[in-house]
DNA sequence: ATATAATTTTAGTCTTGTCTAAAAATATAT
DNA sequence: ATATATTTTTAGACAAGACTAAAATTATAT
């Protein structure tokens, strides 16, 4: 038995531990967390008397197999629930995370396949994240930064790397959504700000936009 | 800001007072909920301060408008999700409960009023019980036991007063569902139990079955 | 190499919700 | 009316999860 509360924390770990080094840092989770750092040894401890995380005192944690798959699960859950947010019940991208922290957590086997079968089977939720299979495998997808793109390419949009209310709104305001077509126009060498046209618009976009969203090249 | 723990025994003093004196004794919610009754006089302390019930020590509690309101809104959410599950998730009357005791404290507004748009604005849920509206107002619908009807009468199942797996999975075996047209044949004098008509099979039941099942005259 | 800084852990406290055992209040029976 | 039984509350303890402050360890800079 996993409590809510240690389902957090594996998420946690499990998101920090694939964008870097395997061993995450007790201050990283406590950061990603917002709790403090005797918090999170204090639960450190509970996960690895449960054989979910590895851990060397002062050396930081990583996930063993069963922390892995149980993050998986937490993850898997969190964004098929967005989708059915997002297609069933007319919740807009930037509105879905914070009930999908609540709706991640209930267990129910049965209830996420249906809810899989339901939603035929996303590959994606609504911020272009991969959603885990049952065995916790995610599809890996080219994904490159649109801050990385180069001039004249036209490229589209696939995913954000930022899912706050507050960016996905300005995407919003400026018609970008996932699919949606993304041409470079001009890149400024100074602060490496962007000339996009979305739909015939030109738009000036700074370098933090450009960080966070996920483009693929366009055919 | 309501804890779901105070939700749950909202919810008990709810179901609690509809059925009998206003005044819900310790020792049934502690019966109901499966606690100790110290644990309920904790409880109610707190719900007192809260305002939510009305307490006067050794005399029982009462919720006040505000509890009302909370323990409806949860009784609503967990039906409506009992409809979502067995309407588009394929989950049968008798596997719901468990998980809806889960979803019933998810907290958002506009999930519930979307899920009650997709859903078509049911009046009830999978076991023929009520939805309460946003206010809390549920349709009483005129309801009687089988066990009360006469002899050569024909009545609709309309519910079942015991939702638990087991009776359900034996309705099931006998093909009782809502909606089906059950005949009194007879009544034995001894043991109170019928022989009734369902789809052309004669099925004998006891007193405890036919106390379970709510059903209305057919026209 | 040593002093300083940053990180991590420990020790001790708090809140929520639960429990057991004992005390207090209420209900029931003679 | 009084003894007995039942119900309810209180007192004290415990586990989970969080926090602060202090101690221990590791990293960094001269
Ligand atoms: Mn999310
Ligand atoms: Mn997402
Ligand atoms: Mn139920
Ligand atoms: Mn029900």
């Amino acid at each position: 038995m996993v409590t809510l509360s240690e389902e957090n924390y594996l998420k946690a770990i499990y998101h920090l531990g694939k964008q870097g080094s395997l061993e995450v840092s007790t201050n990283a989770i406590a950061e990603q967390m917002e709790t403090k750092a005797s918090s999170v040894t204090d639960m450190i401890k509970k996960l690895a008397d449960k054989n979910l995380v590895n851990y060397i005192k002062y050396q930081g944690v990583s996930l063993t197999k069963d922390g892995r798959l149980a993050a998986a699960s937490v993850v898997r859950k969190h964004r098929l629930w967005e989708v059915l947010l997002v297609e069933k019940l007319n919740f807009s991208w930037d509105e879905v995370h914070e009930v999908a922290e609540q709706l991640e957590h209930i267990k129910s086997e049965k209830l996420i396949n249906e809810l899989d079968a339901f939603l035929n089977y996303p590959e994606e939720d609504p911020h272009g994240d991969p959603i885990p299979d049952k065995d916790g495998n995610i599809k890996k997808v080219e994904k490159l930064l649109l801050s990385q793109a180069d001039v004249n390419n036209t490229c589209i949009c696939v995913g954000v790397k930022n899912s706050s209310a507050d960016f996905l709104k300005y995407l919003d305001k400026h018609h970008i959504a996932l699919g949606t077509s993304i041409q470079i126009i001009s890149k400024e060498k100074f602060d490496e700000s962007m000339t996009i046209q979305v739909n015939n618009t030109l738009i000036n976009i700074s370098k933090t936009i450009s960080n966070n969203i996920f483009i693929k090249k366009a055919l």
